[in-house]
RNA sequence: CGGGGAGUGGCGCAGUGGUAGCGCACCAGCUUUGGGUGCUGGCGGUCGGGGGUUCGAAUCCCCCCUCCCCGACCA
């Protein structure tokens, strides 16, 4: 039983000035954490219970499809992670440490490869395969930013795990029993969420999906369909392209005198004063690029087609590009490649130059546009993809707008944030070749293990439950990861009432039920009943008043529903309460 | 890294040159006991740091540091 009396809080009545969220501020509020740094927070009683709730909730999933719990040192020395690489890759967003001895050491902000080197460590034939491992284990990035108070810190709290298979038949099985396995403990933590497309990344693992809870405060945007469930985070969405067409049921495309429209709005009037009515969307805009591939020390141009209305999403083709970096072209660039005309290139020439070619799928075979001709001062009108010039690949480059359309039902799509809970991702082979994790098959020929990754961020689920949950009066937790089923308030300064609560308490915690007893002699009611909502425990009990009556009453944190209920029915009333 | 804002008791804030104050919290007393009760008296601060101007600096000048927000970034 937690009493208030003694318990290790004390809440403020306003909000912290360096609080944005809601989330933030509550937490601080009702006194389950504090801040000692940027982004690093102390977790004081009523925070340690919910987090120890939130992780058994995922401890119990995680064992129910057969994953074994281990746990890695957050300490590790500079040699692991220079073998994988990330020792440079990683950057700043590394916390990095030298022992007495001048050694270096690291944070861990992952831990892909320890898991891999266990397993190497321990594995070698195919008859120990499958196998699931994780942890719960604090983690360290030096974010540039860390902001929204828990849901992004330097440190935190995450459940992290890998499957080790000998085929991909059985990483797919493996993924989809996390997949599985996170859909029960969000569901179960009474969480509203998305599972989002994602691309996969530099891992170059073939699936990978998010597991977001919407919310305004959330920091990652996705796109979610009105009226199917497809959703995608912007990176890996893709959006319905428009109806195709013979790319001969046109007239022939035409060259026109464009002079000083070197941008689509300036294209769009001249358009205009020659009789055409253009609009931006039909035209054809390029836009130059660079890319360069792993290893590579050359840039390479890549042009992008998209129309005229449209912005290049250059985050977006980051991630469906990666690990190849591309980024927006500069003079010198261009300055290699004469027969591009800045303000008038064109798709048709491309071809000749040798340079790679992309369109958005918004640009359909047989559509038709007014884009450059190639030459300063000159446009065409009516050209066709699949006639007058045909692109090396197709590659989602736009920037998604709100009411685009959805690629599986046709229906408008819609933006919004999210925060991200959960990533289930297809690792592959990636780090059990680096570090030569193989086993040898039933012919004694090694075969590489191909892993799955799979987070939970415990903290930060924390803190979106309290996103999701709060209202006006404060916390509003879900019954599994509250801290205590009951907030007992006992209020008045007569002795019985405290009398009457302390059996009732007695009775409660004899019944299984988790209370949070409000004991505090000469605290005001307005004071315990404030502290209460705020706190968030979601059934509150009051012994009071209604004593002289004979009544306690029991009442609802979230719905504020409240009834009397005789002094020898309560222990009952409150368990069946709770036991909803 | 770019833009904006802010550093004053534990928390939230006021204080434009005269030697630091209010609310919350905390301690003591009285009061009150169904919605952050009221009154009285207390504890608690080298005003982010350094330098300068001045008889005198939280306040003016210079340099530095830190924090918050937006953006960039975030396997």
């Amino acid at each position: 039983m937690l009493r208030l009396s003694t318990l290790f809080l004390r809440t403020l009545r306003d909000d912290p000035a360096d609080a944005e969220v809601p989330s933030h501020k509550l937490l601080v509020r009702a006194g389950y954490v504090r801040r000692v740094a940027p982004g690093i927070y102390s977790w004081l009683p009523l925070g340690v219970i919910v987090q120890e709730n939130v992780a058994t909730v995922v401890r119990e999933e995680m064992n129910r499809i057969g994953s074994q719990e281990v746990h890695f040192p957050a300490l590790i020395p500079r040699e692991i992670f220079e073998e994988s690489g990330r020792w440079a890759a990683y950057g700043d967003t590394l916390f990095r440490l030298k022992d007495r001895k001048d050694v270096d050491y690291l944070l861990a902000p992952t831990h892909e490869e320890l898991f891999t080197l266990l397993v190497k460590g321990e594995y070698s034939s195919y008859k120990d395969y499958p196998l699931a491992l994780y942890q719960i284990q604090t983690k360290y990035r030096d974010e540039a930013r860390p902001r929204a108070g828990i849901l992004r810190g330097r440190e935190f709290v995450m459940k992290d795990s890998y499957s080790f298979d000998i085929s991909h038949e059985g990483l797919e099985k493996s993924y989809r029993a996390h997949r599985d396995a996170y859909e029960r403990i969000f569901s179960r933590l009474g969480f509203d969420y998305r599972i989002v497309f994602a691309v996969s990344g530099a891992m170059g693992g073939s699936a990978s999906e998010e597991f977001l809870a919407p919310a305004p405060s959330g920091e990652d945007t996705f796109v979610q369909c009105t009226n199917c469930d497809y959703a995608a985070n912007t990176e890996a969405v893709e959006i319905a392209a428009p109806q195709r067409h013979d790319p001969q049921d046109h007239p022939p495309q035409q060259v026109l005198d464009t002079p000083d429209t070197p941008t689509i709005d300036t294209l769009v009037e001249r358009m205009r004063d020659l009789g055409h009515d253009t609009t931006a969307a039909a035209t054809l805009k390029n836009v130059v690029l660079r890319t360069r591939a792993p290893g590579a020390d050359a840039w390479e141009l890549l042009v992008v087609g998209v129309p005229g209305d449209r912005e290049v999403d250059l985050k977006r083709l980051a991630g469906q590009l990666e690990p190849v970096v591309v980024e927006q072209a500069g003079p010198e660039d261009l300055a290699t490649q004469p027969g591009l005309v800045k303000g008038y290139i064109g798709p048709q020439a491309l071809a000749d130059l040798k340079v790679r070619y992309l369109v958005d799928p918004l640009v359909v075979e047989g559509s038709a546009w007014v884009t450059g001709a190639n030459a300063e001062g000159k446009h065409a009108a009516d050209v066709v993809r699949g006639r007058d010039f045909t692109p090396d690949g197709e590659i989602g480059a736009v920037e998604i707008r709100d009411g685009d359309r959805c690629a599986r039902c046709g229906s408008p799509l819609e933006i919004a944030r999210g925060i991200e809970l959960g990533h289930v991702f297809q690792l592959g082979e990636t780090y059990a070749k680096t570090f030569g994790l193989t086993a040898l098959d039933q012919n004694g020929k090694p075969v590489t293990i191909t892993m799955g990754s799979y987070g939970v961020g415990v903290t930060r689920a924390v803190a979106a439950l309290a996103e999701q949950t709060f209202d006006e009066k404060g916390l509003c937790w879900p019954r599994i990861i509250s801290p205590a089923d009951v907030h007992l308030v006992a209020t008045g300064k007569d002795d019985t009432v405290f009398a009457a609560a302390e059996t009732l308490a007695a009775e409660l915690e004899a019944a299984g039920v988790r209370v949070l007893f409000d004991d505090r002699r000469g605290v005001s009611p307005g004071v315990k009943f404030k502290d209460a909502e705020l706190i968030g425990v979601p059934t509150i009990a009051i012994v009071g008043k209604g004593l002289a009556d004979g009544t306690i009453e029991v009442r609802d944190r979230k719905s504020d529903e409240c009834r009397d209920v005789p002094v020898a029915d309560a222990a009952q009333a409150i368990v069946t309460a709770v036991r909803d």
